[in-house]
DNA sequence: CATTTAGTTCAAATTCTCTTGAACTTTGTG
DNA sequence: CACAAAGTTCAAGAGAATTTGAACTAAATG
């Protein structure tokens, strides 16, 4: 084995590069999602060949454990699809580039579960409001069975709608 | 005036108040905003009167600091409105509940201004681009342009779907 | 089967965000 | 005008989320 086989020198980032990798870092902020998430998919997205682990850690500069866990989470996202290499034992990736399928994924593993949790949790806040009502002066416990109603009627809209927008993003 | 002036007590919340309000902070979680927000936000949903900064800090036993920005922040998301109440000095609040208000307002305020700001950071991408392009294989700065340029088609696609998505929720 | 390489895991450290609380401004009251 | 009440601001503290790095597992190689 060579004297530099563990210690590849990668290209430093060109301007070009950093350039995009910094628009998906600000497009991860706005989605709430860590900065190496925008970096580790920013670097996938302008590289032309297919990237993976030791790539990710030298050319950006992060730790083997953030760029593992950044793997992961881009891939279970859908961001970035696993890609065989023959003759590679190394995990490759490329970038998912359909903005229909990226919205659509995050749409369905974000707001989804949250919105299938609050199905029961709705359920319980109705029996809290019932509960509680005994206690109250008839209209506050009117008003307050009124508004855990209306949430209700959010969640539905909700659900109904979130179908629509993925199938206008076609 | 009594002793008790500034140390009124506040009733403690009750389960349905406080299930709610629980709910509310898990979409504030979602949505990415601090749980303060997401308990203020349900303070005022199921209070039956406009709330105010003293009844915030009292109820959710949050300090006047946090109460004040909190406060602050929902109004200028649009999620709680000013409510005029005579002889009282105090700065009453009473929340949007229209959901297709609510969500208009959360994308205007998120995602447009992001939008925006793309905007010109895609020209420069573009610049970008074509001062690496002498470095690079032929093929390599054709890949790039590209991908840049898909980057514009993408902004170009959210942007178009933001308004209708917007108008969907009606 | 010992060794090397790819990748994972997780506790500790770091970094970043949120909250607190005290000082301050402003406005109303006697 | 002094005082009280409402609300704001912001530096410092507390807490949460992310990143690191070292120890680990698994798989390939000779």
């Amino acid at each position: 084995m060579v004297s530099t086989a563990d210690r590849e020198d990668w290209a430093v980032l060109d301007e070009c590069e950093r350039g995009v990798i910094e628009l998906f870092v600000s497009v991860a902020d706005v989605l709430g999602f860590p900065r190496s998430l925008g970096e580790i998919y920013g670097l996938a997205y302008i590289s032309p060949l297919p990237i993976h682990l030791a790539e990710v850690c030298g050319r950006l500069s992060l730790s083997k454990g953030s760029a593992s866990q950044g793997l992961r989470t881009l891939r279970d996202l859908g961001a970035l699809k696993p890609v065989y290499v023959p003759g590679d034992r190394r995990d490759y990736f490329e970038p998912e580039i359909k903005i229909r399928v990226l919205l659509y994924q995050l749409l369905s593993e974000r707001l989804r579960p949250h919105l299938d949790r609050s199905a029961g949790a709705l359920e319980e806040l109705d029996e809290s409001a019932r509960r509680c009502s005994p206690a109250l002066a008839p209209e506050t416990a009117k008003f307050r069975r009124e508004r855990v109603e209306l949430l209700g009627a959010w969640r539905k809209r909700v659900s109904t709608v979130l179908p629509i927008v993925q199938r206008i993003l076609k």
